[in-house]
DNA sequence: CGAGGTTGTTAACTTTTGTTAAGGTCCGAA
DNA sequence: TTCGGACCTTAACAAAAGTTAACAACCTCG
């Protein structure tokens, strides 16, 4: 639902009622996209940027050989690529890791808000600036931490944004991801994969069953991935 | 100089004169950082957005063991942090890796150019686009490169941002920093960027001598690195 | 001039991670 | 029902990368 993005924006700042209705207002056409298909490809110049109502996507890159690394997923009330209605040209794809519902904003309704409402401007260059604070926390992830705390982390991160969407039941949310997706999130082989997730199953920091994850005890593993939300910016500010 | 900055922005699209008076006057006061010292301290607020004017400084996150990651460089031309305009908080820190020398942009007169000019609010929108765009550049590098693809990548990536600001002398460029910077850059051991370095250079790809990089082959280079310039966004387009 | 620090280099050894391959479970389609 | 595919698991082995330590080159500072 449109809620989910208007959460993520509230939960950052207010919005007046003109703000809402402009985010209402925003969106187009709907579509819907099957598990492994791609949302934008690579390359494209697009003239609409995508909202995520429901579903998992991830943006990522190919290299020759065929390898794949995903830069950063994506849930319901993402924008997937709300920075191609600035940057014109993908510099990479962004696939439907399950099935995906979506809406559309045009890029010329977008134009118009950045002509009209710079409050609304700043809170879409904000959504832009929180997924460059997730790739930077990846990165970290990726070369500065063992891969237990590494997977950890990445955990924990999901815990959060699935919060903030409402999307938690209990200490579980669904989390529909193979070990193969998650070692092109990860950047490490899907054997590796399998035998950090035993060690963390084992360790009693994590259950994950049919595409659910539960959190026993979310202090000990946010210790253990030296997790600090902060890169999130749920902080509500005047921006 | 200013002069990078206009230069950084009329790569990406035409600035009308207004416009460009408008970055000039965004501009307060000047300051000098040692190589060495934080010029934006990781959980600050800052009220300015700084503009490196000379030298090498970099975005990092440091971990409790003392491990640290970089995970962008800036040069010349480059604001270090004018996200922090929009998140407030800094989720990270940046060091000046050389001496620097920098100019201050008021938060305040950020605000009035985001009130007033939707033009030059999209183009500073950009600039942190591109800083997201590198980010994912580099987590498809750590992830999913061999060593040697890697640090090509990252040579070429700074010839590229150096040309843009016409800091190129015949194929070289100084980069004058250490190997034990290079390895919180690509999150690995110095002695493996060592002996990475050792690689690239017996294989005629790189000089690298006295804090000035030479490139023989560039086109070489770019092959061993899978290079496509295009993340950069170096394109004119109408934004 | 010499002491001490920073940086780069190299080697020996350990640990982490990847590769390959095989087998198991589950599930949907023929 | 059976077949095949997707996914998970495990093991043996290979390769990549880290750690530690020693030393050399160079520079700065007293």
């Amino acid at each position: 639902m449109i809620e989910s993005l208007i959460s993520n924006l509230r939960t950052r700042d207010a919005l007046t009622a003109p703000d809402e209705d402009a985010v209402r207002d925003l969106f187009q056409h709907e579509n819907r996209f099957r598990a492994g298909e791609d949302i934008v490809v690579q390359g494209s110049r697009p003239v609409n940027s995508t909202l995520l109502l429901e579903g998992l996507a991830a943006r990522y890159r190919l290299l020759e050989d065929g390898k794949r690394q995903i830069t950063v997923l994506h849930i319901g009330g993402d924008f997937v690529d709300l920075h191609a209605f600035i940057l014109k040209q993908m510099d990479h794809g962004v696939i439907a890791l399950t099935d995906c519902h979506t809406l559309a904003a045009p890029h010329r309704r977008l134009q118009a808000v950045t002509e009209e409402n710079p409050h609304l401007t700043r809170m879409f260059w904000l959504l832009t600036l929180i997924d460059g604070s997730i790739h930077r926390e990846w990165i970290t992830a990726m070369g500065r931490r063992e891969i237990k705390g590494h997977m950890a982390h990445l955990i924990c991160e999901m815990f959060y944004r699935y919060r903030a969407v409402d999307l938690i039941e209990g200490q579980t949310f669904r989390f529909p991801i193979t070990q193969a997706i998650l070692a092109d999130v990860m950047g490490v082989s899907t054997v590796h994969v399998n035998k950090t997730l035993q060690i963390l199953r084992s360790d009693g920091l994590l259950i994950w069953k049919d595409g659910r994850v539960q959190i026993p005890d979310l202090q000990a593993l946010e210790t253990l991935a030296e997790f600090d939300p902060l890169y999130l910016h749920f902080q509500s500010e005047s921006r």
